[in-house]
DNA sequence: TGGAATTAGTGAACGGTGTTCACTAAATGA
DNA sequence: TCATTTAGTGAACACCGTTCACTAATTCCA
């Protein structure tokens, strides 16, 4: 199929009609970006997507297969930029603790930046008939963004087990869970409940989101400890 | 509007009428539990709906003002039951970590018991334009029943620092929005991700699902005492 | 350059969705 | 018994994702 010249493989100028092609591709992507990213998937509609780029509906499917592919691209690079955004975080030449914690805010702040692309990532709930245990392997796994960011985290975890600050009975695997688990928990609890970490009794008992992130990575942190360095992880008096 | 008896204000027996209504109500309830349960909002159709309890589907407005409201009643009574769990949990006889654990395993289990629709109560994504940081009050989350959950937490947290085993400088509410974060994260990472306490380079670095919830509990419970108990907070070697 | 083949793009349609509304028929209240 | 309220309906509206036969333009090759 398609048996073009086949010496290059990637090349941007690969041939007019191909350019314009992808000029095409893209102008779709980018309206769907720029829907998305205010309404969500609940305003993303072909119809509504053909016509911002005065298309007919039909046209989009000779670009993508679906509108599910469509949206799959967007997530993907979306999770891309947040996998890069920790990435980044964790080769900074900061000290450990502050580094553990700029790439828990940094995760959670690319999370909650574009709150659509990231609830949306994890919205399909897969029915949990079948056994599917094994229909999931570690390759697969690892390969994604998800896994790429997910092996970040574990190596903050082996670090600071090497370096003598963390307990090093854990599995540093099963502790990184615990840890990815909880910035996911955080991230949706500020995409969902809007003044999560405002609501409380008493107006002075309310932190701004940065500053209950940052509580948060200190609760994170300390429970790693062999000995929790000091009682207060940062800010939980303001 | 309905100046019927206004003595008898919730009694079961009201009126021949109003029972019919009620049961005509619960079938459409029911249907819709069964429905959602199995798959979710994306099965569930007013039409479909209307096609399992033989009526038309414009009958069902006659009972809810729209699908959103039918919705909203499904997973509010599933809140309810959430709410109850941790609640009953927490007023075990258990010594105090224990019931920490039990509580936050009963929340996470009950979550992802019905995953449907513990995800389906945290999706709706607020537009972030407008300033409506007061437009959530404290009374308001206080008396629904996410809000009655979190005031267990709470009174965990309290209790945890009362007895001395929980640093007493963290503020309680702070606390708990991180262990309840916690709690929600990995429950929705359970849901959304199948086999993600399995999922790790080596066969044996995998926990079943209880293991990794009781870990996760462990290093909660850790994270807010002055002094990390045992560095081993259970079941990380498996 | 001319003709064949591929491709971009379209309009109309299909089956689905939530919702509304005029309408009938039944139950209720006086 | 008769007026009034109410339960329930069928048809329609405006959307949705998707498909398909079709045209028009482009590309390829002789």
């Amino acid at each position: 199929m398609k048996g073009a010249p086949l010496d290059t493989d990637n090349l941007p100028e690969e041939s007019p009609a191909e350019r314009r092609r992808q000029r095409v591709r893209s102008s779709i992507l980018d309206a769907a970006e720029r829907v998305f990213s205010k309404e969500g998937e609940a305003g993303l509609s072909i119809r509504r997507l053909a016509d911002e780029i005065d298309y007919s509906p039909a046209a989009i499917y000779k670009y993508f297969g679906s509108k599910d592919e469509l949206l799959d691209e967007l997530k993907e690079s979306f999770f891309e930029r947040l996998m890069s955004t920790i990435d980044k975080a964790s080769l900074t030449a900061l000290p450990f603790e502050a580094r553990v914690r700029q790439c828990f805010a940094r995760y959670v702040e690319t999370a909650i930046e574009r709150p659509h692309h990231y609830a949306a990532a994890f919205s399909s709930v897969p029915d949990t008939s079948a056994a599917h245990l094994a229909d999931i392997c570690w390759e697969e796994f690892e390969t994604s963004h998800k896994g790429q960011a997910f092996m970040v985290v574990v190596g903050l975890v082996r670090e600071g087990q090497e370096i003598g600050v963390f307990d090093a009975s854990f599995d540093p695997f099963i502790a990184a869970k615990s840890l990815w688990a909880s910035m996911h928990g955080v991230a949706l609890l500020l995409i969902h409940l809007p003044g999560f970490p405002v609501i409380l009794p008493t107006p002075d008992h309310g932190l701004n989101t940065a500053a209950f992130i940052q509580f948060h990575a200190g609760l994170l942190f300390r429970s790693l400890c062999v000995a929790p360095s000091s009682p207060e992880p940062s800010g939980h008096t303001l």
